[in-house]
DNA sequence: ACAGATTACGTCAGTCACTGACAAAAAGCA
DNA sequence: TGCTTTTTGTCAGTGACTGACGTAATCTGT
């Protein structure tokens, strides 16, 4: 079914008229759920509403995305290419965590005036009860797994058989979540303020892991 | 109303029987959501069923634990509590990553045999939705704050103005994360082959994040 | 361009987590 | 023993999500 296309080929797209369809829909809904997370906020937001907005039933939107989360998972995953392509671009010489950092540095320069910078994190699994893992893989998983190939594909190190891309991605995504945390937690608004808790953050892992701390803190 | 007690402290309990009835049915609606949870898995089981199971109405479990996750968050924190202890019981001497190391260590001598260790992780939060901080904090926030906190009791550093207690805690936690999904995804059902697992992750640290990797992987 | 097989959609009904409101029962207190 | 406070069950409702089924749109071959 790839080559007997016999297809009168007057539009310039891809595939049929179904493929083109689902596309647009799907962005469609996707456009329509981040417009509304971002004016009612996420919970303000029922998933009928994000159907209507779209013009479709409720029963469809389910079709195109598994959970109301999915939706926004979507948007973190488009947003993550930036870091992963920064990464790639990165000299080859430069150790890998180094390099992470710069590239997250690039990547935020990009994201700075973005409407939308979502931060995923970490999963959770319970010992035994795999349907758990859905509802934390959601968040992280994928986000670890993805980052974990791209540093593999720097180092020449594969992740399936070697721990040490999956421990970088985790600890680094860990170190952008707690930034993160921080950064809510104090209440500040400014993105500016979340890029330099990153960075240094990002700045103190080495000292933090590798050996005494010094009594007084950089408590400037 | 705090010292206008005229007891007649007939009971040697410490509080009233009120108290004491509402922590005896806590307890048993954990047991109940917990065995459940084992016998039928987490999804196969209805906050119903548990209600059910400790003689009450699902209000009643819902006037207890605001979430059906709520119950295995119980129980982690208390498996959690084990760790903390045994990293208070490291010399101070002991380099802080150190340390958390041999916590881990001597913890999993704990836990072994133990019927249930849950391992909670990471949050995430997206950026100008508030509410979602809520969807993942339960699973990790908690559990890294408490953990920092513990770290800083350890190094004489407030975790609230000193970074470097939160980061580590993130990072620590991540990579027991990390190793937990690896072993999942082995499809080991051995408990020593977790063990294992978050051991060289956490040995691998230093070297991820602190230069430029050998080449050849250890891959035994 | 037209019949027949796919595929997408809407509607309906149902499950389950979770919540507010209210009345009855239990526990504390005088 | 009354009176107040707390706890509980019942009921009704919302919202995420799913299966079933009929209809309509798209694709396929002629």
């Amino acid at each position: 079914m790839a080559a007997t296309s016999a297809e009168p080929c007057q539009t310039p797209a891809e595939a049929g008229l179904r493929e083109r369809k689902k596309a647009r829909m799907r962005e469609s809904l996707l456009d329509a759920g981040l417009r509304l997370f971002h004016e009612h906020g996420y919970q303000g937001t029922t998933t009928e509403e994000i159907a209507a907005c779209a013009g479709v039933s409720q029963r469809t939107f389910f079709r195109y995305f598994a959970s109301k989360e999915d939706v926004v998972l979507e948007a973190v995953e488009g947003v993550d290419e930036y870091l992963y392509a920064a990464l790639r671009s990165r000299p080859a010489d430069e150790p890998p965590f180094t390099a992470l950092r710069n590239a997250m540095h690039e990547h935020w320069g990009y994201l700075d005036r973005e409407s939308l910078h979502i931060q995923g994190s970490a999963m959770g699994v319970i010992t035994g009860n795999p349907e758990l893992i859905d509802l934390n893989a959601r968040y992280c998983l994928s986000r670890q797994l993805r980052l974990a190939g791209v540093i593999g594909e720097r180092t020449g190190t594969d992740p399936d058989t070697d721990p040490r891309p999956g421990v970088l991605a985790a600890v680094f995504l860990s170190v952008i979540t707690s930034a993160h945390q921080a950064w809510c937690g104090s209440g500040s608004r400014d993105t500016d303020d979340l890029a330099e808790a990153i960075r240094d953050r990002l700045a103190l892992v080495p000292e933090v892991v590798c050996g005494t701390w010094e009594p007084p803190a950089t408590a400037s």
